[in-house]
Parts: structure tokens; sequence; C-alpha cells
DNA sequence: CGCGTCGGAGAACGGATGTTTACTGAATGG
DNA sequence: CCATTCAGTAAACATCCGTTCTCCGACGCG
């Protein structure tokens, strides 16, 4: 193994996430403006004063949220862009692993959804960065497809932000149906998903006119 | 003319206004669920006791801001549904129109964009239902052009709720650029807009297939 | 082993919060 | 014109907040 680290930073770094998930877990209710930092210290079950030894304030904290959510995000993207075979398969492979991941990362999703516009800008500046770097990987992505053959740089990536949007969209529209404890209209939304995928499918293969 | 209301009730909804407008200014650094009640008072200059003569509590007054917001909004649809001319003059048409009104309903936006996936409840269940509306009424729209006309009711309303979306998210993002006083940017976040609608529209006329 | 480091505890602070209460005084309407 | 209604005031309430101290005790390293 590479190396060991001491019980000391281990513990440390413990309490570190535990801190992350409170607020996490806090913030499925309530914005990030509005969270106290009394409030995440006292569901972890530490002192108000530990909080300062990890994050220097709220926002701080957010955006540590914001890496270890779209952390999780990437391995998202690479499982869709590695499909080859049709784009009907790929579609539903698409939606298909976007409705596992919303199933498995609630949490998550509802944070990036609710903080990409949310009143805190240090966090927003974050999403954004973050967003724009896999809306890049995903053009890379579609660059390789035969498809793509005729299009400008720039044409790519303006559909993959289009693609990153509608990915980032149909997550929060799940959630929020998922919430609901309503499975029908998870489903209605994902077809819907689908059928859009479809269409803007269907445009690329006809843009170059 | 119809009734000359009295002097009473017009002083208070001119108080009332102003508590709404006061909540929107501050809504512009901060989210909904982190506003104070003594907070708006004070921006208005009226004791904090007076808000419970208007609204209930701050999650009231946000529905409030919801009703006035999208209202507003509701003349952009209209103005967009209007046009007559050919895809691309309706492409183009409609991201001006949506230009100037962010241009001129900066605040109103930002509501909308950060309270739709917001800590609220009330304030998103009052956005959601409002977009839904927006969506069967440009459904309505669609239908009525002749590229609809092998479509089913359900797929041209699958499309009109991309179209919402696609509105709100492209109003959110011309807003984040000029908040940032970058004028270029705007101007390149028009173009991507205009050219996302050109391969949704593209998808259009070959979806009967 | 012994000493320095450092994550966390605990208490204290000044200030801001939402809500309730009793009140004032001007518009209202019979 | 006079009794009533009611938008807004002022003060007091119990809490809660972020931040700053001092101190403790277990770990790390030589």
């Amino acid at each position: 193994m590479s190396h060991t680290i001491g019980v000391r930073q281990a513990q440390k770094q413990k309490t570190r996430q535990a801190l992350l998930d409170a607020g996490l877990r806090l913030l499925a209710e309530q914005s990030l403006s509005s969270l106290g930092l009394r409030e995440v210290t006292r569901v972890v079950g530490v002192a108000p004063a530990a909080f300062y030894r990890h994050f220097r304030d709220i926002p701080d904290l957010g955006v540590a949220l914001v890496e270890e959510s779209l952390g999780s995000l990437h391995v998202v993207i690479r499982a869709i862009l590695a499909e080859q075979p049709g784009a009907e398969e790929r579609i539903d492979r698409t939606v298909a692993v976007v409705e596992q991941y919303v199933r498995e990362n609630p949490a998550h999703v509802r944070f990036i959804a609710r903080e990409r516009h949310g009143g805190v800008r240090a966090v927003r500046k974050a999403i954004a960065a973050e967003l724009a770097r896999f809306a890049a990987e995903v053009a890379a992505g579609l660059r390789e497809q035969p498809v793509s053959d005729a299009w400008s740089d720039d044409d790519v990536l303006m559909l993959a932000e289009m693609y990153v949007d509608h990915l980032v969209m149909t997550a929060s529209a799940i959630l929020d149906a998922a919430d609901d404890g309503d499975a029908a209209a998870c489903d209605r939304i994902a077809e819907r998903a689908r059928r859009q995928l479809r269409l803007i499918s269907l445009g690329r293969l006809h843009w170059t006119d």
C-alpha cells in the first residue's frame, strides 16, 4: 500500500465527512443560504467551534459539496459515452443510467439542481465551472461519433451543453416525482426524456444542410 | 368608471406591493428560505408586525411573488406564439423577445430560476403548476402549426415542455452573464439558444418517420 | 519516554430573529 | 356625526445565531 495515514488525520477526515453528510441531509429541505453552522454541528454531535477546523464558513462547505456531488456524476457521464450501438439503444441506456443515479444519489442531485441557481455566488460559480467541464467531456465524446463528422467544434459544444442541461433537468424532475412517491410520474418523465432525446437525435441527422 | 376603491384599501395594496418589491430586491442575493421577515419590513420602512396584515409568513409572500413574476411572463409567451412567418424568423424573434424580457425584468427571472428548485415546497409547487400551464399554452400554439399535423397530442406537449425548459434555462443563463457585465457572453448565449432551437426545429420536421 | 501539535469541548458575547400583545389614529359607513 | 373597523406602531418575549476565547487530552515524532 502507498502509505498508511495517521489515526489523527483519519479521525479529522471522518468528522469532516460527517459535516458534509449532515449538511447534505439538511439541504434536502432548505437551501444553502439558510443553512446554519450550528445546525450542522448539532446533527453531527460536535461543538459549533469544531466547524472552523474544517471549513471557513457555510459557503466553503457548499463548495466542498459541489466537488463531492459532481465527482460522482463523472462516473455517469463516462457510462453514457461508452455506449457503442445504435442511437435508440444509447438513448434508452442513457435514461436508464440517469434513473439509477437519481435513485442512488438523490441528495446530491437535489443539491446541484437547487444550488445551480441558488443564493450563494461561490457555489454557483463552482457548479457552473464543473458543468462546463462535463459539457466539454461530452463534446469530446460526441466528436468521435460519425454523425458529427461535418460539424464544427462550436456546434458540437452547443449540442453537448444542451445534453448536459437536459440531463440535469431530467434528473431533477425524476427526483421531484420520486419525492412525492409517485412512481408512475417517474416513468412518465423518463419516457418524455427519451422522446426528447430522440427528437434532438433526429435534428442531429439533418443538421448539415 | 367601474368603482373607485377607498383610500384605505388603496394604501394597503400600496404597502403590500412595497413588501413584494422589497422581497424581490433582497432575493437578488439570497434564496427565499433565508429571507427574513424583519429584513423585508426594514427595507420598506414599516414595523415587523405590519407584515402579518398582508402575508401569513415568508413562504406566503413567495407564492405571491410567483404569481406576479409568471403573470408578466404570460405576455412573452403570447408574443412568441403570435409569430406567423417561417421557422427561422420565429426563432430569431423568440430569442430577441427573451433577451428583452430578461433586460426589463431581471429580478423576476432570477426569482423563478432560483426558486424553481429552491428550498420552499409551496413555492416550488406554485412555479411548477404555473409552468405546466405555460407548457399547455405553448402546446396549443404548436398544434395550430402545419408541422404538427401528424403529431399525437402527447408528443406536442412533450415538445412544448422542452421549449419551456429551454426558455427558462436561456433566460437564466443570459441573466447570469448580464450580472457579470459581460455583454459579449450574453450574445454568445443568445446565439447558442438560436442554434439549439434550430436543431429542435429540424428534429420536428423529420419526427414522423 | 516526553514534548509539541492540534482536533475538539465548553462557555460566553452581542446581536438578530419570529411572534404576540396592547395601542393609536385615520378612513369608513349608517 | 359618531361608532366601528383596521393598517400600522411600539415594546417585550424567548430563541437562536456566528464567532471568539480558553482549555483539555490524545496523537505524532524524535
